[in-house]
DNA sequence: TTGTATGCGTTATCAC
DNA sequence: GTGATAACGCATACAA
């Protein structure tokens, strides 16, 4: 390979410090040689590029990450070089110089089924057009496993996190602020201890309410999440109750019931509700899949809806809409969320500090039945 | 503070060849100012744990990670003192002289309302529980940006890699060769470049074709995914065929319909078929949301299901199923792709060399009408 | 058992 | 414009 160009030969003779390098590596190529038999050699490093092309590695450096500080001539021999060698940076060796991974991790609990995705793929896909990786860790539970994910991500090198939710222990946040770590928490709002994006849970419990109540509605129920460990479904019902009182409507405790999200939880909550007897006129779902099920129970028992028993819901992911158009429903940002954090993230890694504390809106979808549904009104 | 412990003068007196590094440190520091004005301190180190304890950095370092190499007292001293500075390690640094980074990359592509976030929640909670974690990258399309999007996987170190699908351009194999990194490709059978996880599609649609035909069904339709850019929709058509083939029933041309997956075009496909007056008994959905919007289109149609037309399913999220009980439909394993793929990675990561082909069970799921049916069998 | 010294691959600071 | 060279923070081979 070296008798082809001229410049090879000078290559030669210039590596040969760089070879005193590769020779006092014999200890530790050794220890690489616990791995696979194969005459695999390491991955090439800014030395092997700089040797190939007959410069020093500072300038492979340069040629690679700042091209205008470089002649045009040796950049385009860097870069052959680089290119022939398949070289790839070494994150790791970078991250320990320029103190930054282009690195951000996501703390949310395990996501499966639920809206978090639409979020995080937002939040991936915002982060990813800066040229940002997203570290996940979806600990088990929420509670208890926050702080031990965290600094796996920041034992990483994570430049930043985006966290669900404003509750947290206290450590995690004394962990971000003593790592210095820029961080948002998403489907929050107002927390002391930093930034939100999210929406207004009392707006949107307000749309559906104040919906209901102009429709004429006195009595109303709701089945909703279970409000225990999760904050989202917490504030959810915070706000409807809220809502509910400022209109001087009433939502009766036998109506309300706390379950987990899902079609069985809402078919049976929905049955529920029926058998009790109430006087109750609308009733108020948590999520989509709740409001799913409850409409599967009303329309096995014959109950019409609307015509004797409205239903609002919630809306996560738009498909119980869609299933069936009478429902109301309320739109909630779900992917919004997970951009406006990226962006807000990625503002704050290139120093910038904003006061980001901007409430997404919220949007009442009120359908006319245009032939989606399975048995609308019947 | 040193004033508490005996032992802290001795730390005094041994911290001054460490600070002597610490005033080395002048000029880095400045250059850390660059940074807000605080009077924060660049995070703990080994050597600063190592002052503080009064032992060397080497003995901190095997204290954190070789406890058993370390005398009982000076371990609790260490420990004690990374504990007081809230010692968190360089995973950088680590990386760098480890030459792995307890990292894995997942290249799939956008999974918005899908069934691949089960997939990867599942990976991530597989690998979490060997400390590894899970860098996602998501690109827009699965064409073209893969390449792109894996090179900056493996420029963060990743220490293996989980594909989704076995058709990638040949620079990704060329590149995860190169680099000698682990990988395991989900949702795919029979690969050359190497090792899959997923099911046998073949007998997926053999389940329910089986069915069809046991209940006496020539003809059939299906309602399917776009075949073009998606390798799965693609492999699902042709199982269908060939398992059809068997049987000798019949898939008229005019009863195939290539679709997006959702709901609002599943109910549009049905309600194309209906329109064209075939004579086809039953029809087969791609997915899911198809099926759901298949079966809103009969029910609005007054088509009784399965009176008069049956529908099968393959059943990425066991929600139209639940829905709609008369719907028979495959469960395939979604979640258990992405254990099993995790799995497979931890034991290469180990060293080991498994021959893990072998393809996840799928099972045929008919469900007796129950009772969450909004109208079966009407 | 513990301390010392070296290298991992890159960027940045200096000279040239 | 380019070449040496010193960190970055950690793990480890080797001494003690």
């Amino acid at each position: 390979m070296s008798t082809q160009n001229p410049k090879a030969a000078r290559v030669a003779i210039n590596a040969a410090p760089g070879m005193t390098n590769g020779t006092t590596k014999a200890a530790p190529a050794a220890t690489g040689a616990k791995r696979a038999v194969g005459t695999s050699r390491p991955r090439a490093s800014l030395v092997d590029v700089a040797t190939l092309a007959g410069v020093s590695s500072g300038t492979v450096s340069r040629a690679l990450t700042r091209p205008d500080m470089i002649s045009q001539a040796t950049r385009e021999r860097v870069l052959a070089a680089a290119q022939r060698l398949g070289y790839v940076a070494n994150g790791a060796a970078r991250a320990l110089v320029m103190r930054r991974s282009m690195t951000v991790g996501a703390l949310v609990p395990r996501f499966g089924g639920s809206s978090f995705p639409t979020m995080i793929q937002a939040l991936e896909s915002t982060l990813a057009a800066a040229d940002y990786t997203l570290l996940l860790s979806a600990p088990e539970h929420s509670r208890g496993q926050g702080p031990a994910a965290l600094a796996a991500l920041l034992e990483r090198g994570v430049d930043a996190v985006a966290l669900l939710g404003a509750q947290h222990p206290p450590q995690v946040f004394a962990a971000l602020t003593a790592h210095q770590r820029p961080f948002v928490m998403m489907w929050a709002q107002h927390s002391p201890q930093g930034v939100c994006v999210g929406f207004d849970e009392g707006e949107a419990a307000s749309l559906l309410v104040d919906h209901l109540a102009a429709l004429g509605h006195r009595e109303i129920g709701f089945v909703g999440g279970r409000t225990e460990h999760n904050e989202r479904a917490r504030r959810r019902l915070l706000g409807l109750t809220l809502a509910i009182a400022r209109h001087g409507i009433r939502l009766a405790p036998q109506a309300m019931l706390e379950v987990d999200y899902g079609f069985a939880q809402g078919f049976e909550a929905m049955t529920e509700l029926l058998q009790r007897g109430l006087t109750i006129t609308a009733v108020v779902c948590g999520n989509d899949y709740l409001a799913t099920g409850a409409l599967a129970a009303l329309a096995q028992a014959g109950v019409p809806v609307p015509g004797q028993l409205s239903v609002a819901s919630f809306n996560d992911n738009d498909f119980a809409a869609y299933l069936y158009p009478p429902l109301t429903t309320v739109r909630l940002p779900i992917r919004e969320m997970g951009e406006q954090a990226g962006h807000y993230l990625l503002q704050r890694l290139r120093g910038a500090q904003p006061q980001h504390q901007a409430l997404l809106p919220v949007e009442l979808i009120v359908r006319q039945s245009t032939g989606y549904a399975p048995r609308a009104q019947e």
